[in-house]
DNA sequence: TTATGTGAAGACGTTCACAGCT
DNA sequence: AGCTGTGAACGTCTTCACATAA
């Protein structure tokens, strides 16, 4: 996943829902309210499932954390689930948020039509650059960072999303938590430390990236009949004999480690 | 997190690296880059594995896949480990990419820093909106999509991101897998089909922010004093006994499902 | 008869704790 | 003496398969 955790040891309190199962009600979610667009009224675990793409049992079983909602020989009833897992979810409640860094990123998340529609409200939008105070974006008016904490606590914000250069992130942090905020989606590359207590999720394209190369490499290998486990590339790489040892400066090969820049998310400063 | 496979069982095949250890090489690879940079020699497994937000066991595991890289009572050589990460990862190719739907968030995905720098390469962006064609976003000029099969055989691309609409995405997903690409980045909130073979992962925000609101709603309940496990809300939730029997149109509460809007990642149509 | 709900089995992932090198 | 590498223990997640209910 392209995905964070900061959280006690998963399933932690008894009548906890697994994490892997919070993960995938969204998805349910998702799935459920285009059928109840579409008025169907109900549905059974086999469809439900093949909409969302989980397979059916998995599903059940999450289902069954939540309680019986379903009927045997039946299914269940759309517009019940649509509630129940809106509910487990915190959705039936409004939620303020802020965006922090309004840059190609920020702006395409101010736009999210995902936000608006599920219980999430864009509160404020929040960037570094004097220039870019008081323009609005997707509607709304950005504000400068002074601002940051007074906003929060006027609006009782308690998530915020930063989409700053990852240089940025963790300072912004910083500042939004000691402003309240105790949920972060943080869209920097970088590993955001925070007090015990607050979460942090981040979405990191670049890894997501490298995670398909890892497997598009693979896929070439096997191709030309290599076999399993290792593709060809240049030689019986991880050689099972310990490498000729760590070599002071690198069997080298690589290019020049391309600069500094290294990973910022596309935004102008904040 | 922010992220789904498509995978074969994972651990499938016999000397394969663990799913969940790949997810987190691109991580290390990072924390390594940056130690690199400063020209740090040799790093233990505790420093790094805090660098990287893991902890130390769980790095020399996934290391221990890679092969045996370390010296013990010393740590790891830093250029060499980058070296061993970014070939496993297949970063020491070339990957030409190509972009999909460039609204604001292809926008900014084009505009990365981290894509040029590590392997990845934006051969060509893509959109439906012929008023765009021609127009250069991050210096590449934008194609119609008429063109897209010609651009992804001429340059071999075999990496797509899908930057569309929810509603334009499998449709783009259909043609980009026709075309021979094997690997998609998904940020359309859809679940995309494909055929054996392809792999896709999806970023997908409003996911990240409803888990976040779980949490965040717990977080409030404990404060309280509820309870374990179940946040004080409105009265004893999924009761229990079984509910009064799923009925037929709810036990509503809801408001009217806003619209048919939905879920659509901020972009012009592609 | 049909489809849910769930124990039990198995796969996977993490953590522990220490043997083995340097 | 110090830090890696790894079996073994443990916890979590998935899948199976069937009892249970409508």
């Amino acid at each position: 996943m392209a995905t964070g955790r900061n959280h006690r040891p998963a399933t932690s309190r008894s009548r906890g829902i697994p994490e892997a199962t919070v993960a995938r009600l969204p998805l349910y979610l998702r799935a459920l309210t285009a059928l109840s667009e579409r008025s169907v009224p109900t549905v059974s675990s086999e469809e439900l499932a093949s909409a969302a793409g989980v397979n059916s049992a998995k599903l059940r079983k999450d289902f069954s954390y939540l309680g019986s909602y379903g009927t045997r020989g039946v299914g269940y009833d759309v517009e019940y689930l649509v509630y129940q897992i809106s509910r487990e979810l915190g959705l039936t409640q409004d939620w303020p948020v802020v965006i922090v860094g309004i840059g190609n990123l920020g702006a395409a998340l101010a736009n999210y039509g995902g936000f608006a529609s599920r219980g999430f409200r864009v509160a404020a939008l929040i960037d570094a650059d004097p220039g870019l105070a008081g323009k609005p974006v997707a509607g709304i008016p950005v504000q400068h960072t002074d601002e940051l904490e007074k906003i929060i606590s006027d609006n009782g914000v308690s998530i915020g999303v930063i989409a700053t250069p990852a240089g940025a992130a963790q300072q912004v942090c910083d500042r939004l938590v000691a402003a309240g905020i105790t949920s972060i989606l943080n869209f920097a590359p970088t590993v955001l430390s925070v007090p015990e207590g607050v979460d942090v999720r981040k979405v990191d394209l670049s890894i997501e990236l490298q995670i398909l190369a890892f497997h598009e490499q693979r896929k070439a290998g096997e191709e030309l009949g290599a076999p399993p486990g290792r593709r060809p590339g240049e030689g019986p790489e991880a050689d099972t004999a310990p490498p000729a040892a760590p070599p002071a400066v690198a069997v080298t090969k690589r290019p020049p480690e391309s600069g500094t820049d290294g990973d910022l998310p596309a935004v102008m400063p904040a």
